[in-house]
DNA sequence: ATAGGGTTAG
């Protein structure tokens, strides 16, 4: 204790007394909120540059660090840039953080160049150095690449591996789905002498939740606890996450309960997480009630938990009480961002309310919020509802004028609106541009077109998409085959028909409840009655029930009283 | 004494 003062003490003698000024300031800085920061840090940094004799770099990269935390990357890098043209010596530190800000800023290639300058100049790279690339490629969804520049590392010494650099290829790894080679590389590391902690942990307890696997997550947190890693809110947040998405929100809230004894203090996204969940559930009442739980903590819902409370009301059609929660935000001075209206305006849409919807897209708009794509997906579906086409292709039209991309969810909003005001041809005309780009490796907008094409009255054009979504290779979902049924039925194609309800399940695709019916409606609808008993035979023995319209064209066939039938015993086993 | 890793909305 004693040592260490007196080396603080030798520290600061030998500084200049603007030194001691601007570290107290860089320190306030660091415990600093608020909207001002970034202006503050930069106005610090104008200052320190301007001093005789200029500033050392242990500030400025502290300085900048500051910036870099509140994500401000370009910021960083072009100060890094003035310290250069002051000529003021640059470090390790200071390159490692340049890096890191290009990485950030998806330049992982000139990240690449600072490691040739770096060498260039005789330094030597530092783990921080190639972690920092590593985490860049993974950053850049190039996680083949991070994980060959992990290997080359090992392969040729340049480095010794250190937890972080292992917990960089963990997350990697679980970021595009290996989760099993994560949770190997896991356990290879508890085996050796360079432990995993919590964040490796969390890694793969977060990516086993995300692959369905709760309960493999819930036994790897155990085991964690067993070896003495203690599990952080992160960690807890990533189980009631998991537990909450599979419908287990009483264990979720048990997890709850658990971490606070355990003293882990849940945050208000813990909290929202639970929120989230009871909204989607349909259960605001218990969402309120999750809110209340959080206020008593102490801790204040914010935009996010609000605007899940919105979307909960809103699916329940409560449109009233989620205004009522933008009221409540605002009461709190919480404002409602894009996401928050977004959703109140899908509200309106889907209580067929166009016109407040519109009101609050144009309104919102005036405030200086800008709409999103999936804003105008809301917006466009609305408007096709409302039975406004071309109000909606206008939209559409603006949307595109203002530079945003739509997405596939538009397209098949668009592409289903169209071809149900009879506007197929249109719709494939639309398409014609995007032919060789991803948005065409969608089925489900396949799904839409076939079906729109065949109720427009093409049945030819929708057995051509279908044999092209097969000859790409894609691969048809239950939607595709029943649509196909029904058309290949409409068309009198039985044979076709039933050979494809043998062909999906062939291919690993099971016919449902709407396929069946779709079939044997088709069917009655031909007089194929036969044909239609057997299959609703089958559909029977597979627990399927005839649908409301199913009935409607099954009623008028059951022969008159005293004649007996096959189907007539069906009817009657089904409606006693 | 300044750098590198994790969760989080529609």
């Amino acid at each position: 204790m004693n040592c260490t003062r007196r080396i603080g003490l030798r520290y600061y003698s030998t500084a200049s007394p603007s030194t001691s000024h601007f570290n107290q300031r860089i320190t306030s800085l660091q415990n600093a909120s608020g909207p001002t920061k970034v202006n503050d840090a930069l106005q610090l940094f104008d200052e320190m540059l301007q001093r005789q004799p200029p500033p050392n770099i242990i500030q400025l990269n502290q300085l900048i660090t500051l910036i870099v935390k509140m994500k401000q990357y370009s910021t960083a890098l072009s100060l890094y840039k003035q310290t250069k043209l002051m000529g003021i010596p640059t470090d390790l530190y200071a390159m490692n953080i340049s890096i890191n800000c290009h990485c950030r800023l998806d330049q992982v290639a000139y990240g690449f160049a600072l490691l040739a300058t770096i060498l260039k100049q005789g330094h030597q790279p530092d783990l921080a150095t190639y972690n920092t690339l590593i985490n860049g490629l993974v950053l850049a969804d190039r996680v083949f690449d991070a994980v060959e520049l992990f290997k080359k590392l090992l392969r040729d010494k340049l480095c010794d591996p250190n937890q972080i650099m292992y917990g960089t290829v963990i997350n990697g790894l679980c970021k595009v789905g290996h989760t099993s080679k994560a949770l190997e590389l896991l356990r290879y590391l508890e085996s050796g002498s360079c432990k995993p902690d919590v964040v490796q942990y969390n890694a793969v307890i977060d990516s086993l939740c995300k692959d369905k696997m709760v309960d493999h997550a819930l036994q790897l947190f155990a085991n964690m606890t067993e070896k003495g890693v203690r599990a952080d809110v992160i960690t807890y947040n990533s189980l009631i996450h998991g537990l909450c998405n599979f419908g287990r929100e009483t264990e979720a809230a048990q997890m709850l309960r658990d971490m606070e004894e355990e003293g882990v203090s849940p945050g208000v996204d813990t909290f929202t997480i639970l929120v989230d969940s009871f909204c989607k559930k349909g259960s605001v009442k218990d969402a309120e009630l999750a809110v209340q739980a959080m206020v008593r903590r102490g801790l204040h819902p914010d935009v996010i938990t609000y605007s899940a409370l919105i979307d909960g009301y809103c699916l329940r059609g409560e449109i009233d009480e989620a205004e009522k929660v933008i009221d409540r935000m605002m009461e709190r001075d919480i404002v409602p961002n894009i996401i928050t209206y977004s959703r109140l305006i899908d509200g309106y849409c889907k209580k067929k309310r166009i016109h407040k919807a519109w009101l609050l897209f144009q309104e919102i708009q005036d405030k200086g919020l800008i709409p999103d794509v999936i804003t105008y997906n809301s917006m466009l579906q609305g408007l096709f509802e409302s039975g406004n086409p071309a109000a909606a292709r206008e939209l559409f039209n603006k949307m595109q004028a203002k530079g945003l991309a739509p997405n596939i969810f538009t397209y098949r909003i668009l592409l289903h609106g169209m071809c149900k005001n009879s506007q197929c041809s249109d719709a494939l005309a639309l398409l014609r541009p995007l032919e060789s780009t991803e948005l065409m490796e969608d089925v489900g907008l396949y799904n839409i077109l076939i079906d729109g094409c065949s109720k427009c009255g093409n049945p030819n054009v929708a057995m051509g998409l279908f044999d092209e979504l097969c000859l790409k290779g894609l691969k048809p979902d239950v939607r595709t085959y029943t649509v196909m049924i029904s058309v290949y039925c409409q068309e009198g194609l039985f044979v076709k028909g039933k050979k494809l309800l043998r062909k999906m399940e062939e291919n690993g695709c099971l016919p449902n409840r709407v396929t069946y019916n779709v079939l044997v409606r088709e069917l009655l609808k031909k007089n194929e009655c036969e044909e239609a008993e057997i299959y609703l035979e089958e559909m029977i023995n597979r627990g399927f029930m005839p649908d409301h319209a199913t009935f409607e064209n099954l009623l008028p066939r059951i022969p008159n009283v005293g004649k007996d039938s096959r189907l007539r015993t069906i009817i009657l086993k089904l409606t006693s």
